[in-house]
DNA sequence: ATCATAGTCGTCTGCCTGACGATAAACACC
DNA sequence: GGTGTTTATCGTCAGGCAGACGACTATGAT
């Protein structure tokens, strides 16, 4: 097929971000409320174009900063800064996924810890942190009592992957270590996973695993009771990003 | 940020695939030879513009049919027809990969068995198949004594990427029978994990942990002898998608 | 002082895997 | 027809790991 650079179909490139944290023992996503139409007041995730001499994971990067003032965390940068874990997740291009013109996205997925508080240009009403499942269940109602209408575009569709990458994921890699600070015991990484799974894990196994596998977690020498109870110990994320022996999600 | 509907930056979209096949004991992806400038001479990846009314994975089925006449085995439909598995594997947007103009491409792996030849409108130079190895080493030679020069633009880090896609999935899914014809030994399923991973494993316990996990294979009664040796039986790929416990890749 | 809470260490049992012996059924060759 | 070679298939055994769960420890709350 001959090259004729003045004949490509032109398509404008966004980047839309699952950015997701854990808050109160529940796995949410940052949402935003759209300004315009289509799909004008509905929850949608954060995204925006890719700028004509940006690569996509700067995009990634640059939209993540714009919304939460996290700084993304290169993964091949082992030092940890307060910068959230982030990378591509897939993307989406169904033709008529925008009423207005042909848009493919590249969806990227952030994992934070929680701090941070949502901020949109000062706006507190058009951005919020927000349960996945309330995200995801169609035509239910919110905590609030409103109408929880789907999310705008396939957001929903690229929500729901992105968890379950997210799921798969700290199953065979540390990332789980994500969603915590920087210093944290092993009760709160095992709350991280009961968020995310959405299933109770015995402390018992739980903690012989993850301080039995090599590299997972590195011990700080300090000790904490923030969790209430006997003072546990605080460790830090160590060198090892796979896990092997994988950590199994219980089944079912 | 408001929307202006004429202010987006126009992109260039393409597919690329990397179709990968098992041949003589060994992983080999399929590469044409560019016809033009930029790389012209070169080997890449087969690929192209994604059309403006077509969908990301229909326009990766396209390109694969036009290339090998495979027809895209849609993941979702578990009749197994001769078609080829075909899944989305990850976005390239680097505003430097294409030195003509910005250009993001879609990636996707497809993963054949043996038997189709390569095809590429009729020339037969200008399509092959080629071991990943052969084509991810720079700077060394062909089979031939051929220089190997490096696939044009980064195909060679999207190659790089769909292999080690493939040497995970297969580990933990049943993807590893879309390299075997509708009806395969054990032997040859063996032989397949070898040449992906490129490994001799055990064939006691490796025909112990396939025909012992429910729903990977299902025999269909025939036996064959076309590997020599003792009648082997015949199966064909059940409907589980996932192994569980998967399939440990051995260390190192 | 007592209780509730959370953390940490052990034990036991069953499953899975890696290493490897043994047998079975075809073909090639003499 | 024997003999060797090749591949397939079944069995055995020991070690590692995970799930279930008992026991003990160190804090704060009342």
């Amino acid at each position: 097929m001959p090259y004729d650079p003045s004949a490509f179909p032109p398509f404008a490139v966004t980047v839309d971000l699952v950015v997701l944290t854990v808050r109160r023992h529940a796995l949410c996503a940052l949402a935003v409320r759209r300004g315009e139409q289509p799909f004008q007041g509905r929850w949608a995730l954060p995204g925006g174009f890719v700028r004509i001499d940006e690569d996509l994971s700067q995009a990634a990067a640059r939209e993540l900063e714009e919304e939460t003032g996290l700084c993304a965390h290169d993964p091949s940068v082992p030092a940890q800064d307060n910068g959230a874990h982030l990378e591509q997740l897939a993307t989406y291009g169904d033709p008529k996924r925008d009423p207005r013109m042909r848009v493919v996205s590249v969806a990227h997925l952030a994992l934070a810890p929680d701090l941070p508080a949502p901020r949109a240009g000062g706006d507190a009403n058009s951005a919020r942190w927000a349960p996945v499942e309330e995200l995801l269940q169609q035509g239910g109602y919110g905590r609030d009592g409103e109408q929880a209408a789907p999310l705008a575009f396939d957001h929903a569709q690229i929500l729901a992957d992105g968890v379950e990458r997210a799921r798969s994921k700290i199953e065979y890699s540390s990332l789980a270590t994500a969603f915590c600070p920087t210093e944290f015991t092993v009760g709160e990484l095992r709350r991280v996973y009961e968020a995310v799974w959405g299933v109770v894990l015995d402390p018992r196994n739980f903690h012989r695993k993850v301080t039995g596998t090599p590299g997972f977690l590195v011990p700080t020498g300090g000790t904490t009771t923030r969790q209430g109870g006997r003072p546990a110990q605080l460790f830090r994320a160590g060198g090892a990003t796979l896990l092997n022996p994988p950590m199994l999600r219980p089944e079912v």
